[in-house]
RNA sequence: GCGUCGGUGGUGGAGCGGUCAAUCACGACAGACUGUAAAUCUGUUGCCUUCGGGCUACGAAGGUUCAAAUCCUUCCCGGCGCA
């Protein structure tokens, strides 16, 4: 069981700066970006460069390990963080996201992220690899095609083999095109399975040595917001997830209604969220956790970040640029290496490319989080804040 | 020299009388990506356009045909075989 204490909130905003001690002794300062590591892997990286990162949580995801190698594996090579040489605070999905994408979201061309308001019932149950019940979740593997019923007692269970400091509730991840009937009635679930979740760990943890934390979800709507954040903050978790789906523009407010709920004491973990202007919203809305694919992602795919934005390293310009990313950086890459060589390395399709990227952007996207940590300590925040985004997103100037 | 097979857009390579500005792949040029089915996916890729269409193109030049990248003739170039 985690300790967290706060060491300064940011007046006039839900913002704060604290600590986690998680029950195995490791330290977090929040707020902190986690870094993903789905398959006990951050993608294109060794556990090395991540230290070098000074990465302070990796996140697996419980769905990939149980398929592959199997929780079995994992528990005896002494946990996740052990099998891949990271011995660090560490986290563990419930497998809740799968839910979503791997069902509503499969071959639909939905983000987590909703970009247009649209809501449309393209039914959140009735995906292609993933049917949702109140029992739990029918999974078809997307590496065999084998069936898998994950339930909240069996997502204990197997977080409990992968060995995770922290871990999650058994939750419905829904579309953002999910009309309010369907969040609705998912969010009942939900909360029925926070307490399933609840009730087997604590049967696994006896000695307490893992964090549970209960998931919020709602969609976008304030109202089941609300009634999440009450209902499953009233319910004797460690911490907290915010999960589900947003529009891009109402981050910020939405994740606020559930912040301003919940207990205060304990740490609030916004999954799967990552892009800088986002980090910024959620920590003023009162968040001190972060996990994100992005930062990895986008840095396979050629999308770097800068200061004054993200720059796509494949664009011909590069290929004659022999200076840093970003001047200034004092990433490895950018120590080490020019524009000119990674615009080669993406053209050439050398692996080299994505760990060199992969390095830079989260490099950027620890140090931002950091940073944004150190303005609420000193009270610069809104000064940051509004300093950042005049450079990384001039057009949002106002 | 004789014979034979071939010469298609940035590249490879389909097409073998009309539905061909020409399948497809690669490359190139852009874009997307937010609890990782993702080192992936999408769009564009002869020139011009008032987006209806117009123009120039399949080694070169002629020819047959209502119609040719596709058939015929000659020439040029390349591979192979025989001298």
């Amino acid at each position: 069981m985690l300790k967290f204490s706060i060491q300064k909130k940011l007046e006039g905003t839900l913002a704060r700066a604290g600590t986690i001690e998680t029950a195995n002794g490791g330290v977090i300062n929040t707020p902190a970006f986690v870094v993903v590591g789905t398959k006990a892997t951050v993608k294109a990286m060794t556990a090395e460069q991540i230290r070098s990162l000074d990465a302070q949580v990796v996140l697996a995801n419980t769905y990939h390990l149980y398929l592959q190698p199997g929780a079995d594996i994992i528990a005896k090579a002494g946990g996740f963080g052990k099998f891949m040489d990271w011995y660090g605070p560490t986290m563990t999905d419930s497998g809740g996201f799968q839910a979503f994408s791997l069902g509503a979201a499969f071959g639909n061309n939905v983000s987590k992220v909703a970009t247009g308001v649209a809501v449309e019932d393209i039914s959140a149950h009735s995906g292609q690899l993933a049917q949702v019940s109140d029992e739990g979740v029918m999974f078809k593997s997307h590496l065999d095609g084998s069936k898998h019923l994950f339930t909240p007692e069996s997502s204990m269970e197997a977080q409990w083999k992968l060995g995770a400091d922290m871990i999650f509730a058994f939750d419905e991840c829904t579309s953002p095109t999910a009309p309010y009937d369907y969040q609705k009635k998912s969010l009942d679930r939900t909360l029925e399975w926070a307490k399933r979740s609840l009730a087997r760990h604590e049967e696994l943890d006896t000695e307490k040595t893992q964090s549970l934390f209960g998931v919020v979800q709602g969609g976008r709507f304030q109202e089941l917001r609300e009634e999440a954040a009450r209902t499953i903050g009233a319910l004797d978790f460690d911490g907290f997830g915010i999960g589900g789906s947003f529009t891009k523009d109402d981050i910020g407010t939405a994740v606020g209604w559930v912040n301003a709920l919940l207990p205060e004491d304990k740490p609030r973990h916004l999954l799967g969220i990552g892009e800088p202007l986002d980090l910024f919203n959620a920590v003023e809305a009162g968040c001190d956790l972060f996990d994100c694919i992005a930062p990895t992602r986008m840095a396979r795919h050629g999308s770097l970040h800068t200061s004054d934005g993200r720059l796509h390293i494949k664009n011909s310009r590069y290929q004659t640029e022999f200076v840093p990313i970003e001047e200034g950086c004092e990433c490895y890459t950018c120590q080490h290496h020019t524009r000119a060589y990674l615009a080669h390395l993406f053209r050439a399709d050398e692996m080299t490319g994505a760990t060199l990227a992969s390095i830079h952007n989260l490099h950027f996207i620890l140090r931002l989080v950091e940073k944004i940590r150190e303005s609420i300590l000193n009270d610069t925040f809104h000064e940051y804040k509004k300093e950042f985004i005049a450079r990384y997103h001039p057009e949002k100037e106002n």
